[in-house]
DNA sequence: AGCAAAGCTGACGCGAGGGTAAACGTGACG
DNA sequence: CGTCACGTTTACCCTCGCGTCAGCTTTGCT
């Protein structure tokens, strides 16, 4: 019967937990947020494998920096999108933003760095200074 | 009168926020924070030159990823400190903490900037595919 | 006296969940 | 059959760094 291949298509929570390394919390939060799709078995969600492949999805979104709206749209475009050739056009636009952010963002943090070596430098120079006049003294 | 010293010293919300390009909520939610300590002329804040001093650190201190409580202590740790080798001490240990924290937070940002052109690289691929496609058909 | 501008307090909202409680289900064991 | 221990569900408040709104007083100008 189709059972067994359900059996196999479908993970609990834990499971999905346990395979990608969020929390329940987590999956129930973006079924909330209808970026996940989990069918219920009396009240217990079963993950499908197009869950899976969402997630997946989504959590590499998370690490580009995209919020999960703009998750959600990329999403829908993808499972909605008549053709894959606007999908990808878009999907395209919106990571070329997102890249420009991420280097703006990589640019800055790169400064700061280098600011706060700086005053750690200087701390060390003022430490070094302090820590003679204390053993003199 | 010391009302001149007064005069020179202190700065409304209106001149603080233009000095520093923060909002007047961003300076009142300091002073809740316990960050600033404006004195009050009726229910006005008037800001001392050491709020101003207290936050150009905050604002360094943000830049360098520290959060809000963590500032606070650093300050507390200035202003009260018996010993400055003391403060020096402890601020540096907590700034070598935050300074390998931006580290890592850059490889990752490198590793997902990365990533994003790959896939971008992939998309336009699929794109250029579709394209010649589209206007054979 | 009237009115606008600035300042004040207090409360609610966001994003992306975390934490905890209370209730419900389910399996194993005695 | 009871009950013990979990696992899962809904549901509500907490976080951080403010933005925003409503409604109040205070100040200055005409």
């Amino acid at each position: 019967m189709n059972e067994d291949v359900m059996k196999e298509s479908l993970m609990t929570i834990r499971e999905m937990c346990d395979t990608f390394a969020v929390t329940p919390r987590t999956l129930r939060f973006y079924e909330a947020k209808e970026l996940l799709f989990p069918i219920r078995e009396g009240q217990k969600r079963l993950f499908t494998r197009r869950d899976r492949a969402r997630l997946k999805l989504i959590l590499r979104g998370k690490r580009f920096g995209f919020s999960l709206e703009e998750i959600r749209q990329l999403l829908d475009l993808y499972h909605m999108g008549d053709s894959q050739f606007t999908q990808l056009r878009e999907g395209l636009t919106l990571a070329q933003a997102h890249l420009a952010q991420m280097e703006e963002k990589r640019a800055e943090l790169d400064d700061a760095i280098g600011e706060l070596k700086e005053q750690m430098a200087w701390a060390e120079t003022r430490l070094a200074e302090l820590e003679p006049t204390k053993r003199a003294s």
